[in-house]
DNA sequence: GGAAACACTGCAATCGATTGCTAATTGGTG
DNA sequence: CACCAATTAGCAATCGATTGCAGTGTTTCC
């Protein structure tokens, strides 16, 4: 494989056309391997581009045919600035877009914004680099993804489904999520239920609600809300705080997340509590992490991979110029071995 | 906040020209905030932008400017076709770069290659889309990597480092980090150890060799290697299968990577076995998760964010056009409950 | 009063590939 | 031999923004 001495750099298709003798616009077609150019030039020209190591400008393709091939992903940091973009979910879930995009041959462009004003989405759909824009989670933003959505078709968001909107959104029904866990703690007989997450978002403040529903009218369960931040660093301190401030006087906690799950076993374990017998703990996601943890982890399935692709699914629909609509994936209780 | 009626949408700065009545190179110089056109204009093309809502194409912009802010991120999955993206170790890499990239105003394009062909870089970084490129993990395609680096410039690869490479690479010393591990288990007087980890690509081999080093010699201890892949769900199941081939006759395990530890002492809990009393157990990684767990995991700290932090710093400067060294970094053993 | 310096703005070329239309060649047919 | 259809290739406009250079006013200074 003694690779001869590389001929000199081909940089546009012009060079390449007048070494091959022919135009610029044969060469083109050529590469694109039409059929309108006759197949002994078409070889000939082909080989001489690979011999050249030569590869059209994407930059110049995109601009003249108008369409990228490139998928925005936008991860809204609202309502969490200290979130980082490498939380597990985000994370995850980004993992299994990655995969189903890259599958379709498209490339994928990653934003992180933390929304300064009302304009972070206009910039990104309008730059005319996207074919279209995934919005992993609302924040607090959802006026903002409203107002977008209604002008600019191809765009999807992982998040809450409200009546009415213009957004097409794939998501699970978090309040009938948050009120499995509920359930499946008072079936374990607690009585004194803690919630711990963020309700600024629409997501989480509905899986509260569905925890309230799920107790309402129990004359002897009592339910307390108090307010985690997702922001790994933070989070540990404040479930710090929120079990110095229950005391030994909570039996069953319904956490926002399976981090937050997650942390916060850890730290009631640290204080000698057992899990699940003195306190029943549950989650929310099913990560991956979820199995790899002792005690294994109860928590409130969200599909991730499939939600992923209907999220392709309904994006590639309408960047075809179809219409979809939102899809409400039902959750479903993993139990194992926190409650 | 009663936005008037949306006017008509502009589509290019020669609208817009036409609409303010200049030509189109001004306003190109307006929105550049160029102080070559006259302040008041400025002000005034500017504002007419913001009331149309218009943003220059950026595509026509990158064309014409021959650069395009954008940093290409490629995880090779050479050997290891069935691994997923979403692998937490990758993630959480790529999280780290995505926010040192954002933060530098650059964006980010996602490319997951499953390398058919030795095109797959050239493809990339040819493309003409990309101001740089961060490799994450060399897999099998050292050479490959090492072929582009010679006349690509802005590329930074994270992996091993072998002396007289081309590539400009930021990693750890593994071995000195499967040292590190072996060390602690021997210190705690474990005498048959094991490697869990698939020794195909450069960065896990180097880590089994560090262990080899550091047992070689010593008469009454025992190492054997059980290749272990990273696609998690493989994973479980071939550990449980090297752990019936062990039975007892182990009291300690290196393992490649954090996943394959946390895997390791699940399945070990599971079968009843105390971590660290019985088996000891290493990670190395130092994810995130090491310290959720229960034990927390004993594991050699990769300082990722640091890693990150140095790929995009060197990549900076070659894509200014110095040049960058290669960057070893130290491990370090954090030790926790595991071992 | 005239020349020189200065501040803006416009013109038109350019980045590199794509594609509709036209032109040239060939072959076939009546 | 003339005419038509089918192939194949070239020409030039186009996508939309940027920027060097030239041109027009205006101010300043001698």
């Amino acid at each position: 494989m003694d690779d001869v001495k590389k001929p000199v750099k081909i940089k546009n298709i012009a060079e390449l056309a007048r070494i091959a003798g022919v135009s610029a616009g044969t060469v083109s077609r050529a590469l694109a391997d039409k059929s309108l150019v006759n197949k002994e030039t078409r070889e000939r020209i082909q080989a001489l581009a690979r011999e050249h190591g030569f590869r059209p400008n994407q930059m110049a393709r995109r601009l003249r045919t108008q369409q990228t091939g490139v998928i925005g992903v936008v991860i809204p940091l609202g309502h969490e600035r200290r979130q980082h973009i490498s939380d597990p979910f985000f994370m995850t879930l980004f993992g299994y877009l990655a995969d189903e995009l890259t599958e379709s041959g498209h490339d994928l462009m990653l934003s992180r914004v933390i929304p300064g004003d009302e304009e972070w989405l206009d910039r990104i759909v309008d730059s005319g680099m996207l074919d279209g824009a995934l919005v992993i989670g609302q924040s607090d933003q959802f006026e903002v993804i409203e107002r977008v959505a209604e002008h600019y078709r191809p765009l999807v968001v992982w998040g809450s489904h409200r009546a009415g909107q213009k957004q097409c959104t794939v998501g699970v029904d978090n309040a009938a999520g948050g009120a499995l866990a509920a359930r499946r703690l008072l079936a374990r007989g607690a009585k004194r239920l803690a919630f711990f997450g963020d309700t600024h978002g629409p997501e989480i403040a509905e899986r509260q609600r569905g925890v309230e529903q799920a107790t309402a009218g129990l004359a002897d369960v009592s339910l307390a809300t108090f307010p985690t931040h997702l922001a790994s660093d933070e989070m540990a301190s404040q479930i710090a705080g929120h079990l110095d401030a229950v005391g030994d006087a909570v039996d069953g906690i319904v956490c926002a997340s399976d981090m937050i799950a997650m942390t916060t076993i850890r730290i009631l374990h640290e204080r000698g509590f057992a899990v699940p017998e003195q306190v029943a703990v549950t989650g929310f996601d099913d990560l991956p992490l979820a199995t790899r943890m002792v005690p294994q982890l109860t928590t409130v399935k969200q599909d991730i991979a499939a939600g992923a692709r209907a999220m392709v699914d309904s994006l590639r629909r309408r960047i075809a110029g179809e219409d979809a609509p939102s899809t409400i994936m039902q959750p479903e209780l993993v139990q194992r071995e926190s409650a």
